[in-house]
RNA sequence: GCGCCCGUAGCUCAGUGGACAGAGCAACGGCCUUCUAAGCCGUCGGCCGGAGGUUCGAAUCCUCCCGGGCGCACCA
């Protein structure tokens, strides 16, 4: 989808192609921001696209087009048969006043007519406290949430946690064990069960508010023991996320799935369609029948249900509660799952649509050129929250969204901690800070931009940044239905830099009024743009630093 | 062995099939009696892992190879 002033191009080319070419086949028009100034402000492949069906080659179509196509520009043919756009200035500067007019709703794309999309992240058991890479992930999650939102659905984030089962019973004893030990009794973790240190400074908190002793680990004990861990542990997830300022909508427990009959139902269904068969004992989803990786056990021989078998029935309930479309995102290790419970709703014959997984690497934390080793199993993890408490949300944020999802994430430590502008995310915020310091000085100044007369704005800086806010709904979109936010981290990244570049070369405030109600205008458009990145990426929009 | 992802400047990474490959950090050198120098400008730095192929055109798509991550349970 291009941006207003691509738009305009297109349009007029659209009408120029089809004079010239009245029985072509269609094509898709593209035209991209030029690299090169000599190249003008946008380009189009369109000659060398349809040059083949046309029969005629690239450079003499290109001729015919330029030839043909009317606008508010000047077209030059250039290299292998590209047409170059020289757009006149007060088009670009209608660019600008586009998106002043449309004020804080810049950004906001109407494409989703308000359907409901679930957003599913984080997702993590209440075993223990967060770590760096569930931040990831609830940034990831976050961010992506609001970039829909922005294209215009009604979205809900989901978590998604088991708090009973084996894993949970485990993480019970653990804490038992832990307890025990502060009666002076010492025994094993059990096998498989959880190490780390914040068990024990959850036995000591308990151990002061009980006078109980627990000394034997009976049904009525691990019922307790469960039930304190389990809370606890989901009070810290969601402080954690608290500070890191994401909130959920919907808490799912996949309990309330086993006691809805939800997993039998699925499994009817599945059956119904021949989508499953026995062997060995136990029903087999027919997944590479279907597209995926594997044939997967759903009920083991024993009867009980595999996490499979509930996650595809999790995925059919979230289907009946009316989402049109639903994102999962989730690390890079459930490949397999992730292609199987696709598998199961094809089988179901739903919506090939209705599903996304949005997939991203781990992350790992780098101080002073060395890469900190990280092992879960035996406790040893850096925490979310020292993360946070250590560099604050914002800085974790951006440095959290800030690379492709599908590339492993190295969070280096130094540069997040620098305090200097350095620090990208300090940059984009200072950009903002230094407008609203320019803004307060004007309204001492009694200057205001209210209907200022944009054809002042002649500089080159000024064109070119006006160009780039032009392209920040389009940003939004591409950044959305690509599953990459870090697109956005990139955009304000480059637009900050801009802003400062032309800050130092021009003065806002000088002695020409005209002039500098004209830059005023540019700049509260670039606020507004900046203001509208920072939001979506969960970060603070300062005033004054 | 099989599947997915990654390999771009010394380091960390951008780069919707397009015209001489970009940024930050690091190194070096400049710019403040003026709106926040918490800034800006410049220099240095590359056979885009390798080899083939598709295309008018490839860092980008396809195949193979090399190197790294993750996964391949009747675990969750």
């Amino acid at each position: 989808m291009p941006t207003y002033l691509e738009r305009l191009i297109i349009e007029s080319l659209s009408e120029a192609y089809r004079a010239v070419r009245p029985d072509g086949p269609t094509v898709t028009i593209e035209v991209r921001p030029s690299d090169r100034p000599e190249f003008g402000d946008y380009s189009s492949n369109l000659a060398l696209i349809a040059s083949r069906s046309a029969g005629i080659p690239p450079r003499e179509l290109a001729e015919r087009l330029m030839k043909a196509v009317g606008g508010p520009f000047r077209v030059e043919v250039a290299g292998p048969g590209f047409l170059n756009f020289f757009l006149a200035r007060p088009t670009i500067h209608a660019a600008l006043s586009e998106a002043l007019s449309r004020s804080d709703r810049f950004g906001f794309i109407d494409e989703g007519e308000g359907k409901r999309a679930q957003i599913e992240f984080v997702s993590s058991n209440p075993t223990g406290p967060l770590t760096v890479g569930h931040g990831r992930q609830a940034v990831l999650g976050d961010v992506l949430s609001a970039l829909y939102e922005r294209l215009g659905y009604d979205v809900e984030r989901e978590y998604y946690f088991n708090d009973e089962g084996r894993q949970i019973d485990l993480l019970a004893e653990s804490l038992w064990v832990r307890f025990r030990e502060l009666h002076g009794e010492s025994r094993p973790i059990p096998e498989g069960g959880y190490e780390g240190d914040y068990l024990r400074e959850m036995a000591k908190d308990l151990r002061a508010e009980t006078e109980e002793e627990f000394s034997e680990f009976d049904p009525p004990t691990r019922e307790r023991f469960r039930r304190e861990a389990v809370s606890r542990i989901t009070e810290w997830i969601k402080e954690d996320l608290a500070k890191l300022g994401v909130r959920f909508d919907t808490w799912f427990s996949e309990a309330d799935l086993h006691r809805a009959g939800k997993v039998e139902e699925a499994l009817v269904e599945l059956e119904k369609r021949g989508g499953v068969y026995e062997k060995d004992g136990a029903v087999w989803l027919a997944a590479e029948r279907h597209g995926g990786a594997k044939d997967s056990v759903l009920i083991r021989s024993d009867g009980r249900p595999t996490y499979l078998m509930v996650d595809i029935a999790y995925h059919i309930d979230k289907f009946r509660r009316g989402f049109s479309r639903v994102i999962d995102v989730q690390g890079s290790d459930h490949q397999v799952e992730q292609s199987c419970v696709k598998a199961a709703l094809r089988i179901l014959d739903f919506p090939d649509d209705f599903l996304s997984y949005a997939v991203h690497q781990f992350v790992s934390l780098k101080e002073k050129g060395e890469i900190k080793r990280m092992s879960t199993r035996a406790g040893r993890f850096f925490t979310l929250r020292a993360l946070i408490d250590e560099l604050g949300r914002d800085v974790v944020r951006y440095f959290m969204i800030s690379r492709r999802p599908e590339a492993h994430l190295e969070f280096d430590l130094d540069l997040a901690r620098s305090e200097s502008l350095d620090n990208p995310a300090t940059y984009v915020k200072y950009a903002h800070t230094r407008i609203a310091s320019i803004f307060r000085k004007a309204a001492g100044m009694k200057i205001d931009h209210a209907g200022a007369d944009l054809s002042l704005l002649a500089e080159e800086e000024e064109l070119e940044l006006i160009k780039k806010i032009d392209r920040f709904p389009e940003v939004i979109r591409v950044a959305a239905v690509s599953f990459a936010p870090h697109m956005l981290a990139e955009y304000a990244l480059d637009l900050a830099r801009s802003f400062h570049a032309y800050y130092d070369k021009h003065r806002v405030l000088g002695d020409d009024i005209e002039l500098s109600r004209a830059r005023l205008s540019l700049l509260s458009a670039i606020k507004l743009v900046l203001k509208g990145t920072l939001d979506i990426l969960g970060m603070d929009a300062p005033e004054e630093m």
